[in-house]
DNA sequence: CCATCATTATACCTTTCAGGTATCAAACCC
DNA sequence: GGGTTTGATACCTGAAAGGTATAATGATGG
């Protein structure tokens, strides 16, 4: 598959016309014909339902014109934004982080950090625990922050607090009608969802080991990519979830949330950088997470702080 | 720009070696070099240091590099999902809504749908009020849920109910201390993020209208792509934005909501369809939507429903 | 239902450009 | 600093994209 194919395809099904089409794209039509039909071949699926005029597009047609079109609107703004930071001047600093953390202060810190250095361009991209680290040491993030840990020689990491596990009830779940602390042993025969499923080892393997050790199995274990996905099927009263206290912000209506008894029960905030870190900004960073520490923010309860001994 | 060009880039990027990359894509090595010059010459930057081994990449390479292994997997996942669909019997039935309408009623409307017709593959797509007009008419989409009125002779429109609006308040702001509604006056002077800003005409002009109307000018106005950014915006403390009720169940920790006074401060919840629609569920669906009104969910408070009437 | 028009598919030729080979020029490594 | 690794350059070959002519097919109107 090629992007001429994509732009072809995209050409022929707003206009519903090969010939005009062809016009359009400034080549002769029969190649354009076969472009498509290269695209179908390799494919293995027809795109254009071509038995009547003005022509019309398949099931899957539809679906592939409409990704094809995002995915070559993304493309146009990585060629732009490359050509930008290729001729921009100031530095770059990238913060990956997985999706839970910007629940808590993530926000907060880029906000300071803005502050702290004006002419700095901050990037935040969302990214699992175990990517960052080869993501730092290919020095495509300068920064990490993430759920499970891990050793690596070049990349030094340091918890910033262990935040405590809420479970999440469909609202009306006969378990959710106390707000008080759960005990984790009352997960024992639910059905449980768990993510994200890929890559491993990530917060679901932390969940799984976390239950196995105190002898511990749910009745069912499925597993979903995101978070979203897995708090959209406790809603609709299929099952349980396990996630960090910051992330039960979402969902309010309809799901019931309650920490787990056990103080054991919790999951790291790490973060972690390159031992050689050129930048020489993580002194001043950590310096700015106490401060924010400090402030005391709603996020922060239910949380062990530990970066004072760092 | 090419696909092979990004496929031969990553290729590079993760061997931080042209001999070695070449390898791999069993081409040699000479092409390689050219295609990844041709690239960089399109772009008019640079993405590989070739000035020491083994290779680094540039900042623009970094980035370069982020963006293509997403797009080429999103590519490949369009790829597998159009056989997919392509080779199913199964019949789909796609939604296409706007992002307010997915913290109402729209996955309830979803779990019901497939209760009612486990056979259909429903897929919801994210999607402005005005595109939605054209994905009808196109059959991209079956069914639509905006905010944005319009007239089309092919496509009909039924207003669900009138949402109240909201304005959201950095946390500590003055006038966030009361709970109480506010009157759309107080809105004077204030510096103001509207959403979103493509395509027109959107929410934001709905919200520049309301106020021209009532003779209210804010202190200054900018347009962000989306609620997130808005909110976060609001949240920083440097301004405040105006959203439907539906959508405060976003960031309750740092940023603070109160109802507008005015009742016809409201935004419509509009579903929209084709006149002509074979699949001929609608009747069904309106009928579902009655059925979760009835239910009084929480999302339908400071709502007028109006959908009786159809 | 057939004739005509519009439009797409097929056959075949031309041209462009991706890929290969040979060789040179740096950069690294003792 | 001389050998080795590796990327760039020059030039050639061949596959595949694009063009032209024409046949096949669906739409349209009497």
């Amino acid at each position: 598959m090629e992007l001429r194919q994509l732009r072809y395809f995209l050409a022929v099904a707003r206009e519903r016309n090969f010939s005009r089409a062809a016009e359009n794209l400034h080549i002769a039509q029969p190649p354009l014909s076969r472009q498509i039909q290269q695209l179908e071949d390799e494919l293995g699926v027809l795109l254009i339902d071509r038995s009547s005029r003005p022509l019309d597009l398949t099931e899957a047609g539809r679906f592939f014109y409409e990704q094809s079109g995002q995915i070559m609107a993304r493309i146009e703004h990585m060629r732009e934004q490359t050509r930008k930071i290729g001729l921009s001047k100031r530095e770059r600093y990238v913060i990956g982080c997985v999706g839970s953390t910007l629940y808590g202060g993530i926000p907060d810190l880029v906000r300071r950090m803005h502050m702290r250095w004006p002419d700095l361009d901050i990037e935040i991209r969302e990214m699992m625990s175990t990517e960052q680290v080869t993501a730092l040491k290919e020095r495509r993030i300068d920064l990490g922050f993430g759920r499970v840990r891990f050793n690596d020689r070049e990349v030094e990491r340091l918890t910033l607090r262990e935040e405590r596990l809420v479970v999440a009830f469909p609202k009306g779940h006969p378990k959710s009608l106390s707000a008080d602390p759960i005990a984790l042993s009352e997960l024992e025969g639910e059905p449980l969802i768990i993510y994200p499923s890929a890559p491993r080892p990530s917060f679901a393997d932390e969940i799984l080991n976390m239950l196995s050790e105190q002898g511990i199995s749910p009745g069912s274990v499925e597993e979903v990519r995101e978070i979203q996905t897995a708090l959209g099927i406790v809603a609709a009263g299929m099952s349980l979830c396990v996630i960090p206290a910051a992330s039960q912000r979402q969902r309010p209506d309809d799901v019931c949330y309650r920490t787990i008894k056990d103080e054991n029960a919790t999951s790291p905030i790490i973060m972690s950088f390159r031992r050689d870190d050129a930048k020489g900004r993580i002194e001043e960073i950590k310096q700015l997470i106490r401060e924010m520490y400090a402030d005391n923010p709603p996020w922060l309860q239910l949380s062990n702080v530990q970066l004072d001994g760092a």
